[in-house]
DNA sequence: GATGAAGTATCGCATTGTGATACAAAGTTT
DNA sequence: AAACTTTGTATCACAATGCGATACTTCATC
């Protein structure tokens, strides 16, 4: 089994003061459940582990032994966590997915997009995907699956740092250059692949060129053997709220196919998108 | 505004002891926050709306101003609302959609299912669904959306009563009887349309039908205009773990091409996950 | 600008969560 | 199979933390 180091062992859940937020009511046991719950999406990133014991759930979320008990017991009875009574093991519970329906049904800009993104997937049998920015990540919150592609690819919440990728590029490009700047400060800039561009400098001329072309193509960036293009989804006032991803994948795609068809393809669907959302105001 | 009345207004919070839960240690603060976020769920459903006042949410939390503010605010400041400074008012934060990837990143059935989910979607560029049975509901899991269907029908993590549709009715048929019959013993057995059927020995017989042939129509049970199949996937014990479902909408479908065309298809189908299924062990 | 409803802030009290400790049960090693 | 380590469960006295009644503020509506 993988052992975790003691250091990255603790989350960090210091520092963390979102600011604006000081002085609001806060009730501690209700983000402890939260840091147990997040526990479980570490665990599968870092020990590549579906289901916890309470020890790893205690380094993982950074609680003791009694809170992690005490929480983990809870959200069994609530539902959103499983228990093998086998294993003692504790791993996600289906309940959770409540969450995403209740997320999802309310969101306009899904609704409005998922067709058009349905189509769009059907030109060139391709994966297509809807992003948003939450804080230093593109979050995946609508992907339309090609069978062909691995299972990871097609769940929605994944999340991918935002400097890297073409969706978080050229969302970060349509926006007001001092809040870009601010999440470019935030991000943790490490090489992802060999080819991962860490100069802000660098980063900064990528997002003015997206800015102007309408559209950004990321070279292996974030994936070995992935070309991806983005072009974002704009409201009235020109502010991206998202992104259509199409990502090429080696041997099909290129860096030449995808300019060439790739990117139309992303650039008119997130146009449409962008009409059908002013419209519908 | 849709008012609510006063005496649903308070949710069944009440009964609700899980029986072989007492004694577990509970974190009631916990289960308060939870009673938040499912108070958007019911918002929807009931209200139609996707943004919750403090009031609103007290209503349809059944807690009182104060705790209804305090967890508001608490889920605020971890990202799972998100508060409109302009109306004051609360809505689900994108952060929720993590805990869909969380919980389907590990569910290996749905990795199994999905590709073959996908090419069964094209056969007749139909909707394909997994079900899976949680309490007295089946919930959607993996959804294989087509351009035309509504938003709602693309949805991951929807909910329908068991007994009175075809997903329901094909899990709770391949299950060890006395389970099934409580779980429609907890059934509220009422009538979505004026086709359901709510007696109970007539659903054991389309039960026990179900069972033989391998597969379940369900004709405007839930839904008028809608005819619908589905197939269970079947552990090696022969106990079903989640349905096939394809819905088959009119004026395109009808009884008569389901039987003929969808019935085969979703058959064949859950054949090939549970196969998948029990091979991958 | 008066009225009422909805949202926010305050604060003393005791309920509730806390976490050290002890116990039990699995899993390992000799 | 005994001795040991590791992991999970149960207990409990203390006080920190969440509670909720109250009062205040802001926003709609007439």
């Amino acid at each position: 089994m993988l052992e975790l180091s003691d250091d990255d062992a603790l989350p960090d859940l210091s520092a963390e003061v979102p600011a604006d937020r000081r002085g609001k009511p806060f009730v501690a046991s209700v983000g402890k459940c939260f840091q147990v719950l997040k526990a479980f999406r570490r665990g599968q990133t870092e020990l590549r582990q579906r289901d916890l014991g309470l020890t790893e759930i205690c380094k993982l979320s950074g609680l003791d032994k009694s809170a992690a008990q005490r929480f983990s017991e809870t959200l069994v009875t609530l539902g959103y966590l499983e228990k093998d009574l086998g294993t003692r093991r504790y791993r996600p519970g289906i309940a959770l997915i409540d969450f995403y329906y209740t997320f999802m049904v309310s969101h306009r800009l899904a609704q409005i997009a998922m067709p058009i993104l349905i189509e769009a997937s059907k030109v060139y049998d391709t994966t297509v995907n809807l992003c948003e920015l939450e804080g230093t990540d593109a979050i995946y919150t609508v992907r339309i699956p090609q069978a062909k592609a691995s299972y990871g690819t097609m769940l929605a919440g994944r999340r991918v740092p935002a400097f890297c990728t073409a969706p978080g590029t050229v969302i970060l490009a349509h926006m007001p250059e001092a809040e870009a700047d601010a999440v470019l400060a935030a991000s943790e800039l490490r090489k992802i692949t060999p080819h991962t561009v860490t100069d802000i400098a660098v980063l900064k001329a990528q997002m003015a060129e997206a800015r102007s072309l309408g559209y950004h193509v990321s070279d292996r960036q974030s994936q070995m053997h992935n070309v991806s293009t983005a072009a974002p989804v704009l409201r009235l006032d020109g502010r991206a709220v998202a992104a259509v991803h199409i990502p090429g994948y080696a041997p099909q795609w290129n860096l030449e196919s995808v300019q060439e068809k790739l990117v139309p393809l992303a650039v008119d669907t997130a146009r449409r998108i962008s009409d059908s959302l002013t419209e519908a105001m």
